[in-house]
DNA sequence: ATCGCTAATGAGAACTACTCTCCCTATCGA
DNA sequence: TCGATAGGGAGAGTAGTTCTCATTAGCGAT
C-alpha cells in the first residue's frame, strides 16, 4: 500500500502496472493511461510511480538518456538486476549469487564503507537474435 | 583528437580535466575554467566533453539525479568500473576479474547475447567516514 | 603575411524530464 | 453524513542539457 487512500488514478496505474511485462517511463504511463480513457495528471502519475518505487513495489532504471523506467517487481523481497532485450525490450531479473559480496568486498579493499551498487545488462535476447 | 581545430577553449579544458582526478560535471568544469581565468561558454563545454567521450577520451556516469560527469580515463584500452565517493567523489578505477565472466555466463543462461553491462559504485571513502 | 573557407564558439532560447505550489476534490473513519 | 485531510490537477518552476544562429578564429593555400 503507498499511502492511506485508494483513489480512482492509484487503482488504474496499479492495474495498468499489472498488465504490462516491460519497463515503462512515467511519460508512456501516462499516455497508456490517456488511452484507455484515465485522464489522470501527469504529477500524479509522476509521484505514484515514484512513491510506488520507494515502497518497492516497483523497479526503476535509467536509460541512457537519464529518464527513468518503471516495471512491477517480481521479486519485491531481494536485490536484483536486470537484463533487457535491447531490441524488444524483453526483461528477466537476475541475481548474480557472488556480485553482492564481490562489490562488497572491492569497496573495503579500497577503504570505502556504505556502498550501493547499480548494474543493469543489456544483451539480444535468443528470439531477436535469429530473425 | 577529437575534432580538427585546436582551440584555446579545447586547449584549456583537456589541461584541466589532465589535472583532475575525479569525475566533475560539465558545470563544475565550467566554473573551474571560469575560476583560471578562462572564459568559455558552457554550451562549448558540453560539447567539448561529449565529444571527447564519444571518442573514448573521457570516462563517464550519471549520477543517481541523473547529471552526467566525466573524468580523463586512466586506462582506456580495458573496460573497468568505477568506485566513487559520494561524499568527495574521489574515484577508483577496478576491475572485478570475475565480473566480466560471470555476466556473459548470466546472459547465456538465459539465451541472451552480446551482453553489456553498466556497474557503478557508490560509497563513502575512508576520510568522509571518519568526518 | 594574408586570404578565405568553414569549424568552432557564445549567448540565450528551447527542450526534456521531473518536481513543486496551491487550491480544490474526494476518501474514509467517526 | 460529515468533515479532517490525503490526494489530485493545472501549470509554473527547476536542473541539466542541447539547439540556433550570428560571429569569431584556426589553418591550409596562396
Amino acid at each position: 500500500m503507498v499511502g492511506q487512500r485508494t483513489t480512482r488514478q492509484r487503482t488504474a496505474i496499479t492495474s495498468l502496472l499489472d498488465d504490462l511485462d516491460d519497463f515503462r517511463s512515467a511519460q508512456q504511463v501516462h499516455v497508456l493511461l490517456r488511452e484507455k480513457g484515465q485522464d489522470i495528471g501527469l504529477a500524479t502519475v509522476y509521484r505514484t510511480l515514484g512513491a510506488m518505487a520507494s515502497a518497492g513495489e516497483l523497479d526503476t532504471l535509467r536509460t541512457e538518456s537519464g529518464e527513468s523506467l518503471f516495471r512491477r517487481c517480481e521479486r519485491p523481497d531481494r536485490h536484483h538486476h536486470h537484463l533487457v532485450c535491447r531490441t524488444c525490450g524483453r526483461t528477466v531479473e537476475v541475481q548474480g549469487p557472488n556480485l553482492e559480496t564481490m562489490v562488497r568486498a572491492i569497496g573495503a579493499e579500497h577503504g570505502f564503507v556504505d556502498i550501493e551498487h547499480t548494474l543493469e545488462l543489456f544483451g539480444t535476447c535468443a528470439n531477436c537474435a535469429t530473425l
